[in-house]
DNA sequence: GGGACTTGCCGAACGAAATTCGGCGCGTGC
DNA sequence: GCACGCGCCGAATTTCGTTCGGCAAGTCCC
């Protein structure tokens, strides 16, 4: 993991479609070299996929909220058992499982604002696991790449 | 913005390195089909872009929370500078601009547990527009993909 | 109801890229 | 000082992205 490697994860974390020639070009290296370093990252767990992303609005789901649940209790099976029923409504993006006042935060993007109050309505109320739940609509998300190990940090 | 286009968008979000002949045998059309089809997606801002998830454990970077934070006067000018200012932190990952209890929601990476209090020390709580924050560590992060236009949900 | 137009799809041809592999230089350890 | 190993390079091969002409289907207008 030295300067190379970490130029090509932050070249590939900014276009991950870039030619691996591009990429090569950009760094300085031959291709071929460029080629089996990005294999060394994938291989060793430090890229872990390539993704699209997509913007929300052209798919007709302009409205997100960050959702904070708590539930109870606070088993493993319960945890994970309300977990997996997140990951499984599609109007969920992110799940973080927490400490600290609350359990979960539900990131989830819907058509409409209306949307938002049926979910919450349908979907988490009904559950006898949660005991309370919270919504904050968002104005602006961000996403910025990881841009290193914090050397200078 | 038909079936084959939400095929193609789930598809590249799963893996965006998929060759284009590849996906093209997945959806069962030509690769040429399949080309323009993905061009126009891009064109029209549905794919915004193609990008590397990397393990922050990896990156050595393991330890991650969300930062609640509130700040005041929650005028423009200092919502986009304080924006800009997360954004140029190395240790943020996201942000969150929401509605409700907190202004901010920022989810920060960092290599161990007592750089979070670094963290909330040194770039938090001298800032003057910080009137309030809070910390809550990350147990588990899940990112799900976005399924589709949310017809059946 | 029929004809021209538009739109989207297909398949072959071309150029460019990914991938492989043998060889080389450099640092290390003995 | 010498042998070994690791990483990098560059050419050859294979695969892929890209372009382009033609074709079928659906649509609009007459």
């Amino acid at each position: 993991m030295d300067d190379i490697d970490s130029a090509i994860v932050r070249e590939l974390q900014r276009d991950a479609r870039q030619t691996n020639r591009d990429l090569a070009r950009t760094l300085g290296i031959a291709p071929s070299t460029c080629l089996e370093r990005v294999r060394a990252l994938c291989q060793r767990g430090v890229i872990t996929g390539y993704r699209a992303t997509v913007d929300l609005r052209a798919l007709g789901r302009p409205v997100q909220a960050l959702l904070s649940v708590r539930i109870r209790p606070m088993s493993r099976e319960v945890i994970e058992g309300f977990k997996a029923y997140l990951i499984g409504l599609p109007e969920v993006l992110n799940v973080y499982v927490v400490a600290g006042g609350d359990d979960f935060l539900v990131h989830v993007a819907v058509p409409e604002v209306d949307d938002l109050h049926s979910l919450l309505m349908d979907r988490f109320s009904g559950r006898r696991e949660v005991v309370d739940f919270r919504s904050s609509v968002i104005y602006q998300h961000v996403t910025k790449d990881v841009v290193g190990p914090l050397v200078a940090g």
